[in-house]
DNA sequence: TTGCTATATGAATCAATATTCAATAATACA
DNA sequence: TGTATTATTGAATATTGATTCATATAGCAA
């Protein structure tokens, strides 16, 4: 029996985030991301049975963490509803900042999985709402947020916002400061525009 | 000579709006375009050199309607920044509500052009965005909206947040409120979540 | 009515690229 | 060392769908 060289499954994966990232997922050639893994075409499908597969591998596995994340956040009685929200912001961004592609990614397909319904990244991306808006209730019924907003409308905004913003920090130069990005989200949210 | 038939560029247009709001724009074949329209496949060809530059039509008639609209409420010496930014709500939400498979293919399809800088899609957009800034601008000279934002960010924030509501609404039971989504998008972006 | 030209058609062509598979290479174990 | 077994390769194949083009049709003028 021969041995497996290194771990190509990983390798293909981190490569197509790489490509994607690049040239978007349908402009993206298989053997662009073979070649970038450093295997042959047929390589890839070795481990993943078509080209879909591996953007929904990465889809999985950051929303598995992502709802994992807020699921212990949600929980705490330590934290205030505020504080949770930091809680999860920072979770967020800490994923995106060690892997600036990824949030690329991220942006750019996340739409077109939900639209299409493909594999269950409609029904984490549900999941992970559900959990957010826990929150937000747990908020107004303590008093510290406004009732009067529409808690699902505004857990779309809310994500749309920080999807935009991640955008734009990760189209520009590489690494600028993520912090103050994090930062000004907190601060929308809370506070909004007005002084 | 022979006479045109009706106006196939524009029924054309309008389909193609239908099959890019169903099925995405690179999943829409030229042929279900044509078929949606009443025309051949071949008299698409009469209209448009290709299926991208259909595409690109929708966004720039719809990005010079923006532009063009939000240059004139800058100007507007009677409103404050914001009853200005609630205009410019207002202008857009109507837009969509005309059209809610309009509103689904600006969500889904915007950043793809931008990306890879079709056309003047890029162009329009920073118009666009750079326009806004000066409200904000405005608003923070005025001492009326908090300092402490970065303004840049703040209006990656607001157009991210507004296409996701868009497209939740656009997606949910046809027509439902959309006055609903617009009141809150305003209370967003005055007061964030706190009381 | 006839010929002319612009418009319209949709099957055939062409290109791009996802996927397959026959051939080759590497390792384990006898 | 030789052989079996599994991993790897990448050129060939298959598929999909954008685009073309030879043909047909409708209106207009003479």
């Amino acid at each position: 029996m021969r041995k497996r060289e290194g771990n190509k499954e990983k390798d293909i994966l981190d490569a197509a985030v790489k490509v994607f990232a690049d040239s978007g997922y349908h402009r993206s050639k298989v053997t662009s991301i073979a070649e970038a893994a450093g295997v042959a075409t047929g390589s890839v499908y070795l481990y993943y049975p078509n080209k879909e597969s591996i953007l929904l591998k990465i889809f999985d596995r950051l929303w598995t963490d992502f709802t994992h994340t807020l699921q212990e956040t949600v929980k705490r009685s330590d934290y205030d509803p505020v504080q949770k929200l930091d809680l999860v912001i920072d979770h967020l961004f800490n994923i995106f900042v060690a892997n600036p592609a990824l949030a690329v990614v991220f942006v750019n397909e996340q739409q077109y999985l939900i639209n299409n319904k493909k594999g269950n990244i409609g029904k984490h991306y549900e999941n992970f709402l559900d959990l957010a808006e826990e929150i937000i209730h747990e908020g107004v019924k303590k008093k510290i947020f406004n009732p009067d907003v529409d808690v699902k409308l505004y857990r779309h905004f809310i994500t749309g916002g920080i999807r935009s913003v991640l955008f734009y920090w990760a189209q520009s130069t590489p690494s600028s400061s993520l912090d103050r990005v994090r930062l000004n989200v907190k601060l929308f949210l809370r506070n909004g525009l007005l002084l």
